[in-house]
DNA sequence: TGGCCGAACCTGGTG
DNA sequence: GGTTCGGCCA
């Protein structure tokens, strides 16, 4: 009977592999040695990556000794599908595949003592830190106005991406800032210790020192992990890149995918170095390329094409594919945001009922979350069902944030932090000033806050009556915590400690519609609590805490759901659909304004272009507004200069029907773009109502217009100008008043930000 | 101690 | 347009 199944697993094995072209199977079967896939877009390798798996386990090797590093775990996790498919479910389920942070935080709560952790350590995200961040600063007496904490803690974070200690930055700190964010950056790292808490940046640092001090545990995870993969390793940081380093070291089975061209993640410490060096880090490396495209029709991948060799610096490859030369790009124009997403919704409503389409097969990616909000309304508006990736996500709604802040302190009583986050949720009376007392007790005897709590009696300061709250907040915490301790069921218990913190009870007695829909979330997350407890062998509140911690965005949306996707073209990274739109092709929005100056920075955004033109199987569109709200004012835009950068054969311009169509000059540095007016598929003759699209060229339909009363200035958002007093300063936007007046919003380098009526100020463009 | 109001930020992307 | 924060008052 074995015989027959091993055969038979055997034979669809083979049937995969004579799948694979020539390069593809290269990369499947070069198990031994250093490997360095150079994948392009859409050229299989989330399919070369599986394979290869599935062809190791063939090979005899066991599951768990596969290590394989995603960059989410939604890509994981499908990745361990298919897996499953080729080699049943019970090698998959085994092999080690994840994101560095969710497997490098599981390895950790197992050796959390040998860094003086303990195992029920809390993990900080981005907005926990910067908390911590403010704290540190408040008590240092520092403004926050004259600091932002935003940027001490991307300053911390990106020095710890760089493996760059609290001393060593300090010493290398060249301006005033850089000396202050030394010394928050020190008593950052002793409040985290503290805290018995590890931020995102922690994980990967530790697990570094954890190698680094313990060769016997070096060892150990060397003989656990023979062969390991790295997907997306353009994308990798400097501690990423040391750490799968000293894992591969010994042994040398490392195998990396990635394509330089989508590297879109410099600005959170990725060094594309880590890639571009693989030969000189590994000499014996073989490379592969993959070059043959499979995701994209013909036209799709000429504009991906004309768009990415704009670029410099890159490995040399060129993308080929036999698909069909498909439709061309469609650029849509828009009067503003709100007609352009009104078009897109149009066009999907279009597709759905004229051409039988799906809603899933519908992605539109933008620039900025800002920018989901007149998409949603659009979607709305035409019943068509939406997910939203980022943005506001569950877990970072407050009453979500709040229960696990709960649950942390539960399980970690030196998390000072989650304790100060819910003390007063709801209000237990103790107020700044009696936080204060049990504070600086805590400073005094050099304890966690909590365990002032439990010794309030030596706290001579307090009233009486916060005296009772803080002793009787303890004792609720402690009788918990025993329970936990005892192994009690963690479903059971959280569902009864968080009714008894209180918090449902204010919820439900405030009896409004929001107060109802917080009421909910903190019920799914008990829920979830349940289903991670139903499918966990040895089920534990620090393993949930940490699962929740680490989910990423793209993680929880449900591709079995039948919806168009919303997100940022950085979350499209990895994905596919039939039709994508990019929207808000704006000079200063896509590109970014600050980008312009950079010729580094503006790189990478064309890759992240790139990025979003390469998701796209069938259908491209691209689409700007000529104006749209951004920081609640009216924004005049020039369409962005990627658009000048795909031939115009392969573009069709469309120019939505405006209801108001306010005059604007013609710009005549643009050439007229190319207009297709054979073209049948896209506008719908048969349609019977005014058609929502015309062939107007978009000079014409500007030049036929009577000239603008109050004409619009020279201005343009992005530019750099020189005020006689304020000096030099960026443009943000050019707003037309009520009036009629126009006013420009600029940001001065010595004296921030001004509003200035043109009529008046006299600024210089000077770039 | 806590709630209300206006000012000032924001929107550059994420595990 | 939204959110967050600090100041002021009951």
């Amino acid at each position: 009977m074995n015989i027959i199944i091993v055969n038979h697993a055997d034979e669809t094995m083979s049937d995969f592999l004579q799948e694979l072209n020539p390069s593809q199977l290269k990369a499947v079967r070069h198990t031994e040695g250093p490997l360095l896939i150079i994948a392009g877009a859409g050229s299989g390798k989330t399919r070369v990556l599986t394979y290869r798996i599935a062809y190791l386990l063939r090979e005899g090797v066991a599951p768990h000794q596969i290590l394989a590093l995603t960059f989410t775990n939604k890509a994981a996790g499908e990745m361990k599908e298919r897996i499953a498919h080729v080699t049943g479910e019970r090698a998959a389920s085994q092999v080690w595949a994840g994101t560095f942070h969710s497997i490098f935080a599981r390895l950790l709560r197992y050796e959390a003592e040998h860094l003086d952790y303990t195992s029920s350590y809390s993990i900080y995200d981005a907005e926990d830190s910067l908390s911590v961040v403010k704290n540190i600063m408040n008590s240092m007496g520092y403004s926050q106005q004259q600091f932002p904490p935003q940027a001490v803690r991307g300053r911390i974070s990106s020095a710890k991406n760089q493996m760059i200690g609290p001393r060593e930055y300090a010493a290398q700190a060249s301006n005033l800032a850089e000396r202050q964010t030394a010394e928050i950056y020190i008593r950052y790292e002793e409040r985290l210790r503290a805290n018995n808490a590890m931020d995102f940046d922690d994980i990967l640092l530790n697990m570094i020192r954890l190698l680094q001090r313990y060769p016997e545990i070096l060892q150990k995870y060397r003989e656990r992990f023979r062969y390991i993969m790295v997907d997306e390793y353009q994308d990798t940081n400097r501690a990423q890149y040391t750490a799968i380093r000293m894992l591969a070291g010994g042994h040398n089975n490392i195998a990396v995918v990635g394509d330089d061209a989508q590297s879109i993640y410099k600005w959170r410490g990725a060094d594309i170095r880590n890639i571009l060096d693989f030969q000189k880090d590994y000499p014996n490396a073989e490379t592969v390329k993959l070059e043959r495209n499979y995701r994209s029709t013909k036209a799709i991948l000429a504009a991906a094409d004309s768009v990415i060799k704009r670029n410099k610096r890159q490995l040399d490859k060129t993308l080929w594919t036999e698909n069909s030369d498909g439709e061309p790009v469609r650029v849509i124009q828009a009067w503003d945001d709100r007609q352009e997403a009104a078009q897109i919704a149009e066009i999907i409503r279009c597709e759905i009922s004229e051409n039988f389409r799906n809603m899933r097969d519908f992605a539109v990616l933008y620039r900025t979350n800002a920018q989901s909000q007149a998409l949603e309304d659009a979607l709305r508006r035409a019943s068509l069902r939406y997910t939203i990736v980022g943005g506001m996500s569950f877990y970072k709604r407050k009453e979500i944030k709040d229960v696990l802040s709960y649950l942390r302190l539960l399980v970690n009583q030196s998390d000072s932090e989650s304790l100060l986050r819910i003390i007063n949720e709801p209000s237990r009376g103790l107020g700044s000033v009696s936080l204060g007392y049990l504070q600086d007790f805590a400073t005094r005897e050099n304890i966690p806050l909590f365990e002032a709590f439990m010794r309030v009696a030596d706290v001579p300061a307090l009233m009486p009556r916060a005296r009772k709250s803080a002793a009787d907040f303890a004792a609720f915490i402690r009788r918990f915590a025993e329970r936990v301790q005892r192994g009690e069921s963690i479903v059971e218990i959280a569902v009864e400690y968080i009714e008894a913190t209180g918090m449902p009870n204010v919820l439900r007695e405030e009896r409004t519609d929001e107060a109802e829909d917080r009421l909910r979330n903190i019920e799914r997350v008990l829920s979830n609590i349940g289903e991670y407890a139903a499918h966990e062998d040895n089920p534990t509140l620090e393993g949930f805490l940490q699962q929740i911690s680490l989910a990423a965005d793209i993680d929880d949306t449900d591709a079995s759901a039948n919806a168009v996707t919303l997100m940022t073209l950085h979350s499209a990274k990895g994905l596919e659909f039939p039709t994508v739109f990019v929207a808000g092709l704006e000079q200063g929005l896509f590109p970014l304004a600050r980008t312009e100056n950079d010729p580094d920075e503006k790189e990478e955004e064309r890759r992240l272009f790139y990025v979003g033109i390469t998701r796209a199987c069938k259908q491209l569109f691209l689409s700007y507004a000529e104006r749209r709200f951004r920081f609640g004012e009216l924004a005049f835009n020039e369409p962005s200069c990627f658009l000048d950068e795909i031939p115009s054969d392969t573009l069709e311009w469309k120019r939505g029907d405006s209801l108001r169509r306010t005059p604007k000059s013609a710009d005549a540095s643009r050439p007229a773009p190319f207009i297709t007016r054979h073209n049948s598929q896209f506008t719908k003759p048969a349609r019977t109502e005014k058609p929502f699209y015309d062939d107007i060229p978009r000079n014409e339909s500007y030049s036929q217009l009577p000239p603008p009363a109050n004409s619009r200035p020279n201005i343009r958002a992005g530019q750099r100008v020189r005020h006689a007093q304020f000096g030099i300063g960026t443009v943000n936007s050019v707003v037309e008043r009520t009036s009629g007046e126009w006013q420009a919003v600029v940001q001065f380098q010595n004296v921030g930000r001004k509003q200035l009526l043109l009529r008046y100020a006299k600024l210089e463009i000077i770039g």
